[in-house]
DNA sequence: AAGGAAAGAATGATCGTTCATTCTCATCTT
DNA sequence: AAGATGAGAATGAACGATCATTCTTTCCTT
């Protein structure tokens, strides 16, 4: 009964392996999700891609469900990087360009504009992935509208003049979301024209 | 050989039923593919919201595919219509946000919100829809630029100056497309709220 | 009676998932 | 040191369900 007695010393970190694991059928699933969609996906295509066999999969993980929850928060957390970044020193505006830029020359930091546009589209159906998502939006959506509102002493830029501050985030927001729909529609966009103009409108969208 | 004698005089209107069940069956697919996506939804499901055997779909589209293709074809349609209403008489600031005030209050006349994201993921994959997609963008942004960038007795807005009508035209799309993504995440959304941002920032956006 | 319209069963493929089995290898026994 | 033990890792075939599509049959209209 009491065969397991915890086999000390022997294997340093606990589910060392496990972890390994799931993050090598992560990386497989999302480059599958990312090539073909998460329906169209098969579980054959995402072992193959990760060098295992289907069954070896469902050790890791409960269904194909689950790792779509997990390739969704993976990129919620690239998101909430991304945003933390902006957060750190310099203003928003050359922030965010510069992001733009990044994301432009194959950084690969941000969150996949496919996986993007699949996560908002299965949010319209699937509760769980709705909730997820809900609640990624309304922090960021109440970080950028603190920065924005906060005094400009402290790093904000002080539109505290009745609900502007809430207006202006959500138009960043959707902005932004928009740069990413560009970005999957049309991937070979003159990327310089619109930083050019992507500059111009934010110091117009955060300073007034 | 040439059986095909042309039928005449005994059909009044040439394929008057197959129009009618082609349009059938393309709602009931759509809101099929609102309610699972395009993949999710199979082809019983869709006879069935059609109220028809899934054989007979068979008889007026050639597969599944085609019927992907007529949906993101009716949709780019509806798009197109959209801004054909934009350009006709008003200012554009005004009349997008009515747009944008209209599809708040229920108005089914728009793109699909779902359905935007759906096709805006295809198009990273399948060619067919990507070269769309890719005409739909280029001839719309076309069309932007060129009202931008006409002088304002011709009822355009005079941004002559360099790329600026180009690179607004873009920052422009942009915006729309956010608010479509928003439309599909935050149901909910303080819309008063972002019509006051909106009109503000399309003043901004259009007249300097 | 003729012929297009429709139904719905059949088809083969593929789906996500499960399961019996084998393999690997560290530990324990002698 | 060498063999036995056993637990976890991994496999790949098998399952029932469902997929898009086709085919045969029946129905209905003229």
């Amino acid at each position: 009964m009491d065969a397991a007695v915890s086999t000390p010393g022997v294997e340093r970190k606990p589910g060392a392996r496990a972890t390994a694991q799931r993050s090598r059928i992560l990386r497989a699933a999302q480059q599958c999700f990312v090539e073909k969609g998460f329906h169209a996906a098969g579980m054959a295509a995402i072992a193959q891609a990760a060098g295992m066999s289907p069954g070896l999969i469902y050790r890791y993980f409960k269904s194909k469900n689950e790792i779509i929850l997990a390739i969704i928060e993976q990129q919620l957390g690239l998101a909430r990087a991304r945003i933390g970044e902006l957060h750190g020193a310099e203003d928003l505006a050359a922030g965010i360009t510069r992001a733009f830029q990044a994301t432009g020359e194959g950084d690969e930091r941000g969150i996949s504009a496919p996986l993007f546009l699949e996560m908002s589209a299965e949010a319209t159906r699937d509760p769980q992935i709705a909730t997820a998502i809900r609640e990624f939006d309304s922090t960021v959506r109440a970080d950028i509208e603190h920065v924005l509102s906060r005094s400009p002493k402290q790093g904000g830029y002080g539109l505290t003049a009745g609900s502007a501050a809430a207006g202006r985030a959500l138009l960043l927001i959707c902005l932004l979301d928009g740069l990413k729909v560009r970005e999957a529609r049309e991937p070979h966009l003159d990327r310089k024209l619109l930083r050019a103009a992507l500059a111009e409108l934010l110091n117009e969208l955060l300073t007034p």
